[in-house]
DNA sequence: GCCGTTTGCGAGATCGTTCTCGCAAACTTG
DNA sequence: CAAGTTTGCGAGAACGATCTCGCAAACGGC
């Protein structure tokens, strides 16, 4: 039975239908202090009665906390990563009891900065953020965030002493270059985003988002442990565009001697491959090797299935909840550097070339 | 600079600060009634001066709207709806001076309950959902949401008599049937989602989600059309799991003459497809001919390239933000039905049996 | 039957804002 | 220069919940 006056009931309106005082009312319905179980049964009764549903924003502006994360993402799709992170954290909040106020910020620090304000003036116990870069973290420090714990996700922001998620991309590339060797790989391919000094190819990229940056020294570290030169190994930069990857891509398969295997820092540049090559009539596994960091299902039913270096991004999602939420709840938790591993998926996108079969 | 009393700065302490009154530093801060430039500026400065931060909780409860909406989805992850979705109705809510809060439900009804109380305690100004299921919708009439607003997403509900915005799935999926017959194929597969009849193989599927029925409508009416007799239709229905559907294919491949082209009702089908054709080493686009619902950037790139029925994603999340807001910010707007069009992308999955070279 | 303890409940303060009033000082006008 | 109008500001109520107190009634023991 609704009520015909205009507003929400409230618990005066409860207190008033069971004729007791709001506190009284309130003490039946949270279940704090004492009261009988005569007036509880009659004020629960009186609350389903006219439909009352309790105002979080005053339970919370009373009780200061309003049991509300903000999570501020970088949405991009085809890595498939800001999907998985996103449901994974939304979950792990939910099972904790929290709800998700989600923020997009296309990896522009100005909207990252404004976004981070609104969440705190909507008085977000605390925060999870994936920065959108290296540098001009101001906004991000204890002493700008009115004292709410911060974790931060997929990126270091080393200056910051927050506790931080991340996967071991440094290995995990490693790893892979380890893998393409053994096949018999001797001239490397490796692309990688870095808006800001897209078109270069030196071996040595200066200041670069940690994920991607690990991802780089992984690489170096492959080719270095497995004795590879210096001029066996391509580097390409490319902005994070489909043009700029994709015209990357084909000016490695134009070298006199293009790169037996391509690593690529994410999907995107994967998918350029895929397309440049393509377009070409160069079969991937056979007369192009590929291998991007991100599984996703298409990567592994595809034909051939593309090699990969998995992450846990569901695990990382649950871990920066976990994580956020030990600190809000008590205070004070030792900051922490979580590494999560990898794991090399090792498909047919990479020829054999030991074989003498390979290469038709 | 800091102030070190242990709660954050209040307007009390910015009129404190400035020597003025609460209600002098409020409007002077929020630009209404009457102020003196003098003081403004004062206040302005005493506000920066200790960090005031407003709380939007107490805003938001004396305005009696939150500036927030609510947002229950059903994360799935390889159609690439769940972030499509998700990112253009955050970044249109953001465009329009609204944050929102996230829920999941992975298609519980239950779920979606406790998702949907939540968020009207939470104070949302409007619901966006995307139901779960048809049938037991009573958690989503008017009279229990507290006079909220609510527009509906991807799925009708036909008895709810709300706005709702969805894709034309109907037309999309009947193109994409004239397409393939237009190609010379005669006999044509049908995998779609119904966890309920799993393993049935009818063409008259019970009560399904619109999007799923419309999609089954649209394969039956473009059959029709070139006039396919049910004896060369092969429905197949699974549940929403890689076993199923893949149980499902195989049983397909496995008839003594196999349908030349399957038609799936969404990307995590294709894969299935894809897994199952792969394994027999069948190649797509020749031996087995393939057509899903939602494009990716996987479906453009691949080889061979997959023929899809793209729906505007993005579109659809724009719109249900937009229709929400004028509900929201002018209450009375009309019931609307929106159903946006789709677009068939030909691609090289399904073959051209009409040519002499086709088969091999 | 008296005094001390427990029990149940209500009055009122509080969280941080906004906004309506009313009042005094500063202007305008004839 | 008196009367009316504008300007700037402060006091206090309101939003809807929680929670501290204090008070009265009921209960207990001797």
């Amino acid at each position: 039975m609704v009520e015909r006056r205009s507003h929400a009931p409230t618990i005066i309106d409860v207190a008033e239908h069971a004729g007791v005082s709001r506190a009284t009312a309130s003490r039946a319905l949270s279940g704090y202090g004492r009261t009988s179980a005569a007036t509880v049964e009659r004020v629960r009764r009186a609350a389903d009665e006219i439909g009352y549903r309790p105002n979080e924003l005053a339970r919370a502006m009373r009780a200061g906390s309003t049991s509300t994360i903000g999570l501020v993402v970088i949405a991009d799709f085809t890595n498939a990563f800001f999907d998985r992170a996103t449901k994974s954290i939304v979950d792990a909040a939910r099972k904790r009891g929290y709800q998700v106020l989600i923020s997009n910020t296309d990896e522009d620090p100005d909207v990252e900065r404004g976004a981070i304000e609104t969440l705190l003036e909507k008085q977000v116990d605390g925060l999870i953020v994936f920065p959108s870069a290296i540098g001009h973290s101001e906004h991000l420090e204890a002493g700008n965030l009115g004292g709410r714990p911060l974790v931060l996700a997929d990126r270091r922001l080393d200056d910051l002493g927050v506790t931080t998620v991340t996967t071991d991309d440094f290995t995990g590339t490693r790893e892979a270059v380890r893998n393409a060797v053994g096949l018999g790989h001797a001239r490397l391919g490796f692309l990688i985003t870095a808006a800001n000094i897209a078109g270069q190819t030196t071996a040595r990229p200066p200041a670069l988002i940690s994920s991607v940056r690990d991802r780089a020294d992984g690489f170096a570290a492959g080719a270095a442990d497995a004795g590879i030169p210096p001029e066996d190994q391509v580097w390409h930069f490319s902005e994070d565009v489909p043009e700029s990857s994709e015209a990357a891509v084909a000016e490695m398969l134009d070298l006199a001697s293009p790169p037996t295997v391509i690593f690529t820092s994410n999907n995107d540049m994967a998918l350029s491959v895929l397309k440049v090559a393509g377009s070409r009539g160069l079969a991937i596994g056979r007369e192009v090797s590929l291998v991007t960091v991100d599984d996703s299902p298409w990567a592994a039913y595809m034909v051939p299935g593309i090699t990969v270096v998995a992450r846990p991004v569901e695990q990382l999602g649950e871990l920066a909840v976990e994580r956020l939420v030990a600190e809000i709840e008590s205070p004070g938790q030792p900051v922490e550097d979580i590494q999560l591993p990898t794991e090399l998926i090792p498909r047919a996108s990479v020829a054999d070339l030991r074989s003498p079969a390979a290469g038709r």
